[in-house]
DNA sequence: GCTTAATAGGTAACCTATTTCCATTAACTA
DNA sequence: TAGTTAATGGAAATAGGTTACCTATTAAGC
């Protein structure tokens, strides 16, 4: 491969002049500069990026660490999230590198990206409640911005949606339909989005002065096995809800499609609702009723963010909520009054994984600096 | 950030000999082998990959190329793969590199990641019909790999699904359920598996000595948009074809939603295939039959060619072929004999995308020298 | 105890580009 | 004509490692 002393020699140059060339530092002439790109043309000549990396201590490389492999597994809405970051990505120049949560070997396996400085900052996927990655990132002094989950506590960039408030809204809706009975299929609890949105569900209806019903939450895994689990469990209770908030689209198709399977007609006998809006949720029959996130504005403020934190490490960290749109479609009705459904009692095997009693941490948005 | 020679410094011995600890090539003695790794641990030290790859000539990268988005949108199953890629492209120690094509500026910008040398070799996903990239990376002798996409005139390694016995596959199947009139919703014809699933289409209705009906062929792009325009395209011929096959999951749900807003019902008053079988399908109500790729596999084979491939370039190139595995689920059944379905004429301005007359070309299978 | 070989560790050159600090020449300005 | 600016070249240092080569120590064999 042809190196910038050979693009020197044929273009009877120094090599000082090639790098001017290259780097458009310094004054050079016009014909010495089209002399040198002709030889560099004619060379097939790339600048060789270990070099630079080298010599500059910047690599042009982002990392996207994604801690959670459900994270990835159930939300194929997280595909645009990474095109939206990956464009803007490389049109600042920058290129990516990932990390997927398959890969972990060890906690060190992590940042060692940016330690072997692969890459010169960040960006961190919804990490877990523990925030041990966050913390380390924190302590070494990271460039990263965080994506999907928060902590107010650590000096960290973040870019978060607001899944609590958008909890909120759904919860609204269906009260305003009616309902009173309200079940909660949640996430993973591992997660801070999961938690976040079951806040989200007991302060609303505490604001709505309802009396919060443990046994009205369960606790899924964002697949739609657990929305089938859900259904199940629900319908075994001696007053199922009316209507059931699942914390994401693909729990919600799980409780669509066991709900049709016991002869139940969506939404006249139940109520369902979803979370992100994944492409095919509007082509389901009947569509469904959900909440979108600005995924394209999210990835743009995430890599802005970034940037800004590698070109000036002393920048003060910002904290972003995204707001989210609710999706109104045909999912949601007013309850009906009665409904005999018989179910054949679960299986003793198969309970539901209950953690009634257990108290949330609240989200605490006063903190937040900036609200879009 | 500490170098080599600073624990060097602070082990006591000279830069070599960390070296050696580092990379496990001489000899050391065990005493100051610890000695040394406690200063690594001390110190915090990581080796820099820049110097590592100037130096080696070495990245340890893969780069992955996607040049049509159309590729990603229309597909999440994608995600599997991507998945898949990395998991094992981790497990042999490199790290993973992403150019998506929203930010294809020129030509060049591809082979860069190589030129350039960030990566060592390139895996490049679905390359359309006119092969200007494999043109390219065959002429530069890039270590690379396709995947989903083949050129049995190319000295290249592929890594392809065998998209043209898949359909023909289905089609029997339909065959054999008693459908006459069999309508294919094709993806884009710039990807080879788009022209591949034609050409199954078209050759297995010739081995069945069915006459094919030009009309029966509608052209779509992959989004589940397609689905309610052909849909539409369809039930205004005089004879609507009673079974329709998509040529993925995703157009598939778009003639489900569209039929049953139009009240049919499936699969007794129409059959519909999928293609890919997306995590969603055996969760529609019906559940969609369709065709499932070994994803897995395919991510294990094409990262194990390319490493082959980066480490011995005098390497012959391989051609794999991978089966497809036909889920069978509830969305066929025998045609129905009679059906009186009144849709509103089609909007002349929203004619259907009619390329009635094109001859595809037909893969030729027995170039490859491997079938697994 | 001496030879031979294996082991342990050090030195210098090199990988490719960048940066700095001058030195030189040509051209233009006051 | 002196002084300034632009346009290049040159040398040397640097970035953080690796490789090849060389020396010194230790162990094994007789």
């Amino acid at each position: 491969m042809p190196s910038q002393s050979d693009v020197a020699k044929l273009a009877n140059v120094s090599f000082m002049t090639v790098s001017r060339v290259i780097n458009g530092k310094g004054n050079v002439k016009e014909d010495t500069r089209i002399k040198v790109l002709k030889a560099i043309e004619e060379l097939g000549y790339y600048p060789n990026a270990a070099a630079r990396a080298l010599n500059n201590n910047k690599t042009d490389g982002i990392g996207i660490i994604i801690p959670y492999a459900e994270f990835m597994t159930a939300a194929p809405y997280f595909l645009d999230l990474i095109t939206s970051l990956e464009k803007n990505i490389d049109e600042m120049g920058y290129h990516l590198i990932f990390k997927f949560p398959s890969s972990i070997k060890s906690a060190a396996d992590y940042s060692n990206l940016y330690m072997e400085r692969k890459v010169d900052g960040l960006i961190v996927l919804a990490p877990s409640v523990d925030q041990w990655l966050l913390k380390r990132l924190t302590k070494d002094n990271v460039p990263s911005v965080v994506v999907y989950g928060r902590d107010d506590e650590l000096d960290i960039n973040y870019v978060d949606a607001d899944n609590y408030n958008g909890i909120k809204k759904i919860v609204n809706y269906l009260l305003s339909l009616g309902h009173t009975h309200i079940g909660m299929l949640t996430g993973s609890t591992t997660l801070i989005c999961g938690r976040d949105r079951i806040s989200g569900y007991v302060d609303a209806l505490k604001e709505n002065k309802m009396q919060l019903d443990r046994q009205l939450i369960y606790y899924g895994n964002w697949e739609p096995e657990s929305g089938i689990k859900a259904f199940n469990y629900f319908f075994n209770l001696k007053t199922p809800p009316t209507a059931i908030i699942a914390s994401n689209d693909h729990m919600a198709l799980g409780v669509m499609k066991e709900a049709e399977r016991n002869g139940l007609k969506i939404p006249r006998d139940l109520s369902i609702t979803g979370y992100n809006d994944i492409l095919y949720s509007q082509y389901l029959t009947p569509s469904l009723t959900t909440m979108r996130q600005p995924l394209e504005k999210i990835g743009k403020l995430a890599v802005k963010l970034l940037i800004e934190a590698i070109e000036n490490p002393d920048k003060p960290k910002e904290h972003i909520m995204m707001d989210t749109e609710f999706i109104i479609r045909e999912s949601c009705a007013a309850p009906r009054k009665e409904l005999n459904l018989k179910l054949k009692p679960l299986d003793p095997l198969e309970q539901p994984n209950l953690r009634v009693g257990i108290v949330y941490p609240h989200p605490e948005f006063g903190k937040s600096n900036k609200n879009i």
